[in-house]
DNA sequence: CAGAATCCGACGGGATACTG
DNA sequence: CAGTATCCCGTCGGATTCTG
């Protein structure tokens, strides 16, 4: 039984898999790990991400501390999207994930004849 | 543009968090990766799991190469489910995630104040 | 620019009952 | 034992419109 941010698993595992689990997260990490990003940027980054669930995952992943939101007091609204430490330090998940995925692309697997 | 088993994917990270994203599948590989396990005792292990829900994760991952269906013909059924070479080489990412809960465990995020 | 608000349909997933 | 079948409700998430 561990706890993060409130929320209790029952297991390490199943904890961060809470927390970058879902399509959008790791995809927003990974690109937000190589330098800050604005609102709008992200959502040309992925055209197929609603400003709906952008929002909602963002707002998820700061309160969960993996990314920071600097709002810059400015007309037109300027905020851009950082990783905390805390996002960092996750990049050795997301960098075995990429590394999976890479060394299996256009795999095919052979279903099993029943 | 990558694709997996029929399914395609706009990067490799996607790929993969496809494959193990959502809250099931990473523990249910984690698990069998220490050996074999039967429908009941998977069900066991995951009292909060049904076996609606069992089942189809574990046809997923049957789908995707991950696990393999061992089907004993007798009566009473028996079938066991193991990690094929496939599964176990999704191992370091899963050790990876385990190694940042482990790490992070009653982690609390001070809530930014506004 | 960076969202919030609203509406609404699809489906994820629980509970229960049933089967070879 | 190892599932399948059915019912059903909640939420996820898209599309659209509005705002400081």
């Amino acid at each position: 039984m561990v706890t993060f941010n409130g929320k209790t698993y029952e297991c390490p595992l199943e904890m961060t898999i809470d927390l970058i689990g879902g399509k959008w997260k790791v995809l927003l990490l990974w690109h937000l790990s190589k330098g800050p990003l604005r609102f709008n940027e992200l959502s040309r980054i992925f055209p197929h991400l609603s400003t709906k669930m952008l929002t909602q995952q963002l707002r998820d992943l700061e309160r969960d501390g993996l990314v920071h939101r600097n709002i810059y007091p400015q007309v037109p609204p300027k905020v851009e999207y950082t990783l905390t430490d805390l996002g960092h330090s996750m990049m050795p998940i997301l960098q075995e994930m990429n590394r999976w995925g890479t060394s299996h692309i256009n795999t095919q697997i052979p279903q099993s004849d029943q």
